[in-house]
RNA sequence: GCCGGAGUGGCGGAAUGGUAGACGCGGCGGACUCAAAAUCCGUUGACUUUGCGGUCGUGUGGGUUCAAGUCCCACCUCCGGCACCA
C-alpha cells in the first residue's frame, strides 16, 4: 500500500517551498478529469457486452437534439442521474447497457440552411461534435461504440424499413388533410407557428388547405396503448396524460330520421339515457351530409357560416372560447324514441373529426348544449334528476351527473346505468343504433413538406392523363420527365403507392444545395429531379417527396443501441431478447405524450411482427424536473438567465458540477439553479482531497468512525438504488465532516469512501484510488458491503414527551428495557416539572424510540 | 373547468406516524493575514430567559391519535398538462 504522498510537512522550509507545495497538493480537477476521461475512452472501460452471468439492466436517456446552442444545464441533470445509477449497478454486478446518440433530423438545421446556405448535414455534424465533447467532458460512462445518429443512412435505413412494415400491414395510408399553408412564405406551418390566422414569423396570412399526407393508423392500437398503460411503472401524471390523450369513451350511435326522405343522420352519444331530452341536433360544418340537408332558403346563411369556420385554424376555432355560434339548416329530424320533431343546426362546437360529426343536443344535461340552447333560445327539457322528481325551478345550469330518469316514457325512474344498457339494446333491436366506443386519439400525420428528414420509401407510376397508360418512353432525362409531369398530359399516380424494395434501402436523401421552399405546396425534394424521377423496366416513376417527421427516428432508437452495427436487421434477436425492455428511461416531461405514445405504438407493431419480445418498450420511466434560472424563471435567452455548462465546468470541474446537479434536490422536482451551490460541492471535493493527505493508518478505525462509515455505505447504497441522489450526497458530506476531525485516516475508511463516491464523482475517485496504490478503474470495484450491526448506535437519545410536548431527553444504551426507560423518564427533573401534582394516566414506551407520558388534572 | 404534482428557516432542501429543519448555500462571530481572497473553527427558525428552560412554528380551518410536516375531511395558493372529444 502506497502511503499518501501528502505527508510533506517534513519538507525543509524554504520561504517559498511550503506555498508551492500547498499549490501542488490542491485538488487539480482540470488535470485529473482530463486524465481519467482519456483513460476511460482509451481503455473502453464502459464498453458493454452481453453477459448472461449477470442480471441485465438497460438504462436509457432521452437522446438530445443537437442544437446549435449546445448543451444547457437541464440536459446533464438526467444524464448525470443515469450515469450515477449505471456506475452503481455495474459495481453491484449488473450487466449494464447505457448508450447515447443524436436525434439529429429536424427543422432548425433546415432553417439555418435556408438562411445561410450551409447544408443541414454539415450543421448537424458540427453540432453533434459539440454535444459529444460537452457530454464527454462530464465524464459519463456511455458505451460510445453504440452511438447512433438518426441522420446516418445506416440508421435511417431501418427507420424506412419499419415504415415499409407499417405500409405492408395497412397501417400507413394517404389522406387529404387540411394543413396550414402560408402562400407568402411558400411553406406549410405547424399549428404552433400560426397565430390568429397569421404566420408567427412575418405575420403573413395562413389558410387551411387540404393536402395529400401520409398517415399512420395509430388508432388501430388505441385499445392496446390504453390498456398497456396500466402495466407500466411510470409517474401517475404521465400515465394519466396518456390515458387522457387516447381518450376512450363508451356510448352509442343512434340514427335519427331526417324529414323529407333524406335518410338518417347518425350521432354518437355517451348519454343515450338522455335521448328523450334531445331538443335539437347539431352537425359539424365539415359534415358530408350538410349540403343535402340545408333547405334552399337557408343556403346562403349556412354557406357563409361554413366558409367562416373553414377559414379558422384549428387553434383559432378552439381559442374562440365558449362563445357558441351556429346556423339553423332549415331541416328537421325525428327523435326515434318519442317522434319529436327537432331542428338540425350547424355549429362549429361539433367537431367533424370525432364520433360521427353530428350530435343530438340535450341542453338540460350537457354544458355545451346548454350554452348553445341559451344563446339561440332552444327548448331545455330535463329528463333526469338526482331523485327522479322534476326540478322545482327552471334549470340555471345543466345537470350532468347520473341520477334517475324522468319524462322518459317507459324508462322513467330508471337509473342512468340501467337506462343506458336497456336503451342501447333496444335501439340495436330496432336496427337504428348500436353500442360504440370512440377515442380522441387521431391517426398520426406522418409526412412533412421538408428537406431534412428521412425520405419516405414510396414511389408512384407516371401515367397519361388521357388514357392512364404508363410513361414508358426511353431515353428521357429526369428533367424532361419533370417538364412532362408539369404539363397537363402526364401525372403522378399518387393513388398507387409502391413500396421501395427492402434491398434498396436506405433510400438516401439526395444531396442538394437548394433547400429553399418551392413556393408552391410541393416539398423541397420535388426540385431534385435526378432523384425524384427514375426509370425501371422501361417505365418512369416518381418518388414520394414528403419526408418523415422528427418523431420517426426517435421512435425506435432504443432498439438500434442494442446492435448498432448490424446491417442485416435493425437489431439481432439475441440482442433484443437479452436487453429489452428498457429498465429505466429518464427524460423530460415534455415528451409525456407524443414521443412516448408514438414509440409505444411502433414497439407494439414490431412486437406483432415478432421483431421484439416485449409488448412495451419502457418498463420504468422517470421525469427529471426542470431546472429554472437563478431568478426562478424558466431559462431562456430572452430572460438572460441561461447557465452554460461549459463555464461551470471550467470553474468548478465535472465532479463538482455533477454533485451539484444531484444535490440541488430530488431528481423529479423542478428547482432553481444557484451557482453559489457549486462552491459547496467544490469545497466538499477539496476537503475530501485534503483528507487523503492525512497519514494513513492500517489499524482498524475506532468504533465511532467505523459506525459512521458503515451507516454511510448503507445509506448511499440504498439512496442510489432508489435514485435519491441528493440525500446520498448529504450522507457523504456528513461522513467527510466526521473524518475531518481525525488525525490519521484509517485505510478501511479511505478505501471505502472512495468507492462509494465513485459513481458520483468518478474522476476524483479514480485518482484517489490510484493514490491508494490500486489499479484503475475504481468503477470495476465491487460495491462495499456493510455490517448492519454497525449501522445502529449502541447509545441513543430517547425523547420524553408529556402530553405530546418534548420535556426531556434520555441518553441510554440502545437495548435499555421498557420499564427502565419508563422509570428514567418519570424521574427526569424537567419531566417532573410537568407531571407534578397531576395524575399519570398512561405511559407509552416505544423501546429505542421514545417515551410518552399522559397526565391529567 | 378537468387531470397530475407541490406548499417546511433568508435560500435549495431533509425527516419508516415518534426529538421538525439533516446536508448545503447565505448570514454572523472568531483564527490565519499588513490587508483581502481562499482556508479553518464556532454559531445561525422566531420570540423570550443571565442560565436551565419556556412559548410559537411545516399554506388555511377542522378531525383521528399518547404523538401529525406525515393519516382523514374541507378549503386556499402555485407549477405542469389537457381543454367545446358529445
Amino acid at each position: 500500500m502506497t502511503a499518501c504522498q501528502g505527508t510533506a510537512m517534513s519538507n525543509p522550509a524554504s520561504p517559498i517551498a511550503p506555498q508551492a507545495d500547498d499549490e501542488a497538493r490542491k485538488h487539480d480537477f482540470a488535470r485529473i478529469e482530463a486524465k481519467w476521461q482519456r483513460f476511460w475512452v482509451e481503455n473502453k472501460t464502459f464498453a458493454t457486452h452481453i453477459d448472461h452471468n449477470k442480471p441485465k439492466t438497460y438504462v436509457l436517456d432521452m437522446f438530445p437534439y443537437p442544437s446549435g446552442a449546445g448543451l444547457h444545464v437541464g440536459h446533464p441533470e438526467g444524464y448525470t442521474a443515469t450515469d450515477i445509477y449505471c456506475r452503481f449497478l455495474r459495481m453491484r454486478g449488473h450487466n449494464v447497457l447505457h448508450p447515447m446518440g443524436w436525434d439529429a433530423f429536424g427543422l432548425p438545421a433546415e432553417q439555418y440552411a435556408i438562411q445561410t446556405g450551409t447544408h443541414p448535414a454539415v450543421t448537424t455534424q458540427k453540432n453533434i461534435a459539440t454535444f459529444r465533447r460537452q457530454i464527454q467532458a462530464l465524464g459519463f460512462s456511455y458505451d460510445w461504440d453504440r452511438e447512433v445518429d438518426t441522420t446516418d443512412p445506416t440508421y435511417y435505413k431501418w427507420t424506412q424499413w419499419i415504415f415499409l412494415q407499417l405500409f405492408k400491414k395497412g397501417l400507413a395510408y394517404q389522406a387529404e388533410i387540411p394543413v396550414n399553408w402560408c402562400p407568402a412564405l411558400g411553406t406549410v406551418l405547424a399549428n404552433e407557428e400560426v397565430q390568429d390566422g397569421k404566420s408567427e414569423r412575418g405575420g403573413h396570412p395562413v389558410v387551411r388547405m387540404p393536402m395529400r399526407q401520409w398517415m399512420l393508423k395509430i388508432t388501430a392500437y388505441a385499445e392496446e396503448l390504453l390498456s398497456g398503460v396500466d402495466t407500466l411503472d411510470w409517474p401517475e401524471g404521465i400515465k394519466a396524460m396518456q390515458r387522457n390523450w387516447i381518450g376512450r369513451s363508451e356510448g352509442a350511435e343512434v340514427d335519427f330520421a331526417v324529414e323529407g326522405e333524406l335518410g338518417t343522420l347518425r350521432v354518437f352519444t355517451t348519454r343515450p339515457d338522455t335521448l328523450y331530452g334531445a331538443t335539437y341536433m347539431v352537425i359539424a360544418p365539415e359534415h358530408a351530409l350538410l349540403d343535402r340537408l340545408v333547405t334552399p332558403d337557408r343556403h346562403a346563411q349556412v354557406d357563409a357560416y361554413v366558409e367562416a369556420a373553414r377559414r379558422k385554424s384549428e387553434r383559432d376555432r378552439q381559442d374562440a372560447g365558449k362563445e357558441k355560434t351556429g346556423v339553423f339548416t332549415g331541416r328537421y329530424a325525428v327523435n326515434p324514441v318519442n317522434s319529436a320533431k327537432i331542428p338540425i343546426w350547424v355549429a362549429d362546437y361539433v367537431l367533424g373529426g370525432y364520433g360521427t360529426g353530428a350530435i343530438m343536443a340535450v341542453p338540460a344535461h350537457d354544458e355545451r348544449d346548454f350554452a348553445f340552447a341559451k344563446a339561440f333560445d332552444l327548448p331545455i327539457i330535463p329528463v333526469l334528476s338526482p331523485d327522479g322528481e322534476p326540478f322545482a325551478a327552471e334549470l340555471t345550469e345543466p345537470f350532468t351527473d347520473d341520477g334517475l330518469a324522468l319524462n322518459s316514457g317507459p324508462y322513467s325512474g330508471m337509473t342512468t346505468q340501467e337506462f343506458k344498457r336497456r336503451i342501447t339494446a333496444e335501439l340495436a333491436d330496432r336496427g337504428i343504433g348500436e353500442r360504440r366506443v370512440n377515442y380522441k386519439l387521431r391517426d398520426w400525420v406522418f409526412s412533412r413538406q421538408r428537406y431534412w428528414g428521412e425520405p419516405i420509401p414510396i414511389y408512384y407510376p407516371i401515367v397519361s392523363v388521357l388514357d392512364g397508360t404508363p410513361l414508358s418512353e426511353s431515353g428521357l432525362s429526369p428533367s424532361q420527365v419533370a417538364d412532362m409531369v408539369h404539363t397537363d398530359s402526364w401525372r403522378v399516380m399518387y393513388g398507387t403507392p409502391l413500396p421501395v424494395h427492402e434491398s434498396e434501402l436506405p433510400l438516401k436523401l439526395p444531396v442538394t444545395d437548394d433547400f429553399q421552399p418551392t413556393g408552391n405546396s410541393e416539398p423541397p425534394l420535388s426540385k431534385c429531379h435526378d432523384w425524384l424521377y427514375f426509370e425501371r423496366d422501361g417505365r418512369w416513376f416518381a418518388r414520394e417527396t414528403n419526408t418523415m417527421p422528427q418523431w420517426a427516428g426517435s421512435c425506435w432508437y432504443y432498439l438500434r443501441y442494442l446492435d448498432p452495427h448490424n446491417d442485416q436487421t435493425l437489431a439481432s434477436p439475441e440482442a433484443v431478447k437479452h436487453w429489452l425492455p428498457v429498465d429505466l428511461y429518464v427524460g423530460g416531461a415534455e415528451h409525456a405524450v407524443l414521443h412516448l405514445l408514438y414509440s409505444r405504438f411502433w414497439h407494439k407493431v414490431l412486437f406483432d411482427l415478432g421483431v421484439v419480445p416485449t409488448n412495451e418498450p419502457f418498463q420504468r420511466l422517470v421525469n427529471q424536473g426542470m431546472i429554472l434560472g437563478e431568478d426562478g424563471e424558466k431559462m431562456s435567452k430572452s430572460r438572460g438567465n441561461v447557465v452554460n455548462p461549459d463555464d461551470m465546468l471550467r470553474e468548478f470541474g465535472a465532479d463538482a458540477f455533477r454533485l451539484y446537479e444531484m444535490f440541488m434536490g430530488p431528481l423529479e422536482a423542478t428547482k432553481p439553479w444557484a451557482t453559489n451551490g457549486l462552491y459547496g460541492t467544490r469545497r466538499f471535493l477539496s476537503r475530501l482531497w485534503a483528507l487523503y493527505d492525512k497519514p494513513l493508518a492500517a489499524t482498524a478505525p475506532d468504533d465511532k468512525i467505523r459506525r459512521a462509515l458503515h451507516k454511510t455505505i448503507a445509506k448511499v447504497g440504498d439512496d442510489t438504488a432508489n435514485l435519491r441522489f441528493n440525500t446520498a450526497i448529504a450522507a457523504m458530506m456528513g461522513l467527510l465532516n466526521d473524518c475531518t476531525k481525525l488525525d490519521v485516516l484509517p485505510i478501511e475508511v479511505a478505501e471505502n469512501f472512495a468507492v462509494i463516491l465513485a459513481p458520483y464523482a468518478p474522476h476524483i475517485a479514480e485518482e484517489l484510488w490510484e493514490k491508494l496504490g490500486h489499479e484503475p478503474s475504481i468503477g470495476l470495484v465491487p460495491w462495499p458491503s456493510y455490517d448492519p450491526a454497525l449501522c445502529v448506535d449502541d447509545t441513543i437519545e430517547i425523547p420524553v414527551q408529556v402530553n405530546g410536548k418534548l420535556r426531556g431527553r434520555l441518553v441510554v444504551p440502545a437495548d435499555t428495557p421498557q420499564d427502565v426507560l419508563q422509570n428514567m423518564a418519570l424521574a427526569d427533573s424537567n419531566v417532573q416539572k410537568f407531571t407534578e401534582g397531576k395524575r399519570i394516566a398512561k405511559v407509552i414506551v416505544v423501546p429505542g424510540k421514545m417515551v410518552s407520558v399522559v397526565v391529567v388534572g
